[in-house]
DNA sequence: CGGCTGACGACCT
DNA sequence: GAGGTCGCCAGCC
């Protein structure tokens, strides 16, 4: 252990959360979001026990292959409302495309109208 | 086996 | 606002 170290449980969460099988934790907890909601990295990671594996959550669904529709990732976006950049996408992109199409409302910047109503907490898993 | 890649979030300047 | 640091690590080559 370093002696000096900034990890803070209460901000983190339990070190070494994520083991073999991690990715398909993070698919589960996606497909409980309903369509019309959306959900967080950050809310999926907590969902799972740790805030601090945000990120991985994000490798997770970056992983994911374009023949992998079974999982929603597209109403994953980050804690401040908004869908991961579509940089050069003119209509904004494949995700904006899926949650406009469900009835999500999503403006040129990338930001979702009523995030904190459609906001939705994925259940936490179970062991 | 080693090295690399990768969709975040909280906090700081 | 914008940019940097650091917390976190499986999966694939």
């Amino acid at each position: 252990m370093p002696h000096h170290s900034t990890y803070d449980p209460e901000r983190h969460g339990p070190r070494r959360i994520v083991g073999p099988g991690f990715h398909e934790q993070v698919y589960a907890r996606v497909r409980t979001v309903p369509a019309g909601r959306v959900t967080t990295y950050g809310d999926v990671a907590r969902a799972l026990g740790s805030a601090s594996v945000a990120r991985h959550v994000g490798f997770a669904l970056a992983a994911l292959g374009e023949g992998r529709d079974d999982v929603p990732w597209f109403r994953v976006v980050n804690g401040r409302g908004r869908v991961h950049t579509d940089p050069d996408a003119p209509d904004g992109g494949e995700q904006r495309r899926q949650l406009r199409a469900e009835g999500v409302e999503v403006d040129a910047e990338g930001r979702i109208a009523e995030f904190g109503a459609l906001r939705f907490l994925p259940p936490p898993a179970e062991e």
